[in-house]
RNA sequence: CGCGGGAUGGAGCAGUGGUAGCUCGUUGGGCUCAUAACCCAAAGGUCGCAGGUUCAAGUCCUGCUCCCGCAA
């Protein structure tokens, strides 16, 4: 370090102000690469909320990131009318990596560097809140990180870099996750010398071949046994492990974490009738064959596996025949 | 103090105030060409923790700890 350092560090260390945006976990993961390497004068993240049944308070996972970096933490409730703070510390550049609110146009134009976010898919393919999720839902084959300016339009900003990444068969959203972020980080450490520089590319998306993945909502966590043995497969993979997928017992929620598909027919069976109780797991048909649901969890119990949940729920009646819906 | 469910052998669950049970698993034996199948047997529990009521509490009451489904 000190074999290199000349006026020219010396000036960037100096004058370059970097403030960082974002909230979850991915964006954490970002963040610690960024310290690795730049110093960062604030970081800005959701107000902190009480979580769970417990009430606790839990900070962000990115503000728990700047608190042991001991950075300067801004938590606006509005970042849309509230941007004062930000305003004040004059950054040369933002970096937004899901931070979970519309970055207002007064905060887009301020930074000489612009505003540049980490989004976590091939734009202009999966604009929007949850493009991980989306991208195994859609069935997708791959998908990457794309590092981007900011514009008032949800993720619709000029690209600067762009990497891919395979989803395989077994993938689920955590793993996904966790590729995309470390994939995210190593992405934007590349880019960024250029983007300080000015010397970064520039290419415009093209609008008419964007696609969105918008925010999970509760209808898409519901299993629909009338579709595709594909298509819930990856329902289930796609909401491992947050928010899960599930289906309806009894009247009652059943969380659906794990499950495979099969070959075998059941022509006669309704869609999201048991099957059979497997070793390993519950049978349930669906439109075009038989999908094993691996591992379970009902309402107020811990998730378990499929076979265990039948040992001790059909102390009765079997569950074979029983309809999922 | 947002609503609700739960804690019982290794796993999953029953259990009306009165002897601790079921389905699996485990171990041993039997049957079988063979088996995850079948038959017989055995081991394995301070019923989450602490008080209280009672002749008697897994069961009723109070407090606590932990786990979970929702809502945000």
């Amino acid at each position: 370090m000190e074999d290199n350092f000349n006026l020219e560090d010396l000036h960037v260390e100096k004058e370059l102000k970097i403030v960082y945006m974002g909230t979850p976990e991915f964006s954490a993961t970002v963040l610690k690469g960024v310290l690795e390497h730049y110093k960062v004068r604030a970081v800005v993240t959701q107000p902190d909320r009480k979580v769970g049944r417990s009430g606790k308070i839990v900070y962000s996972p990115v503000k728990q990131v700047a608190l042991d970096h001991t950075i300067l933490v801004l938590q606006p409730e509005r970042i849309r009318t509230d941007i004062e703070q930000v305003m004040e510390l004059r950054p040369d550049l933002i970096i937004t990596c899901a931070y979970g609110q519309i970055i207002p146009k007064g905060l887009l134009e301020l930074p000489r560097l612009g505003c540049i976010n980490v989004h976590a898919s091939l734009l202009p393919k999966l604009r929007g809140g949850a493009p991980i999720h989306r991208a195994i839902l859609n069935g997708e084959k791959e998908t990457g990180i794309t590092i981007m300016y900011m514009n008032e339009q949800m993720d619709e900003g000029d690209m600067i870099a762009q990497e891919k990444v395979e989803i395989t068969d077994t993938d689920t959203a955590e793993t996904l996750h966790d590729k995309l972020s470390v994939l995210g980080r190593d992405l934007l450490l590349k880019t960024l010398p250029s983007i300080l520089d000015g010397t970064n590319g520039r290419i415009p998306q093209d609008h008419e071949k964007a696609t969105y993945g918008y925010v999970i909502e509760r209808e898409d966590e519901h299993l629909n046994f009338s579709k595709n043995k594909r298509q819930l497969y990856n329902q289930i993979r796609g909401l491992n492990s947050w928010p899960g997928a599930y289906c309806m017992l009894d009247g009652n929620v059943l969380k659906v974490w794990e499950s495979y598909t099969t070959d075998r027919v059941f022509s006669t069976l309704m869609d999201g009738q048991i099957t059979a109780i497997y070793k390993d797991g519950i049978g349930v048909k669906v439109s075009n064959g038989e999908i094993v649901l691996k591992t379970v969890q009902f309402a107020g119990k811990k998730r378990m596996n499929a076979a265990d949940f039948a040992r001790g729920y059909s102390n009765k009646a079997s569950m074979i025949g029983k309809v999922l819906s």
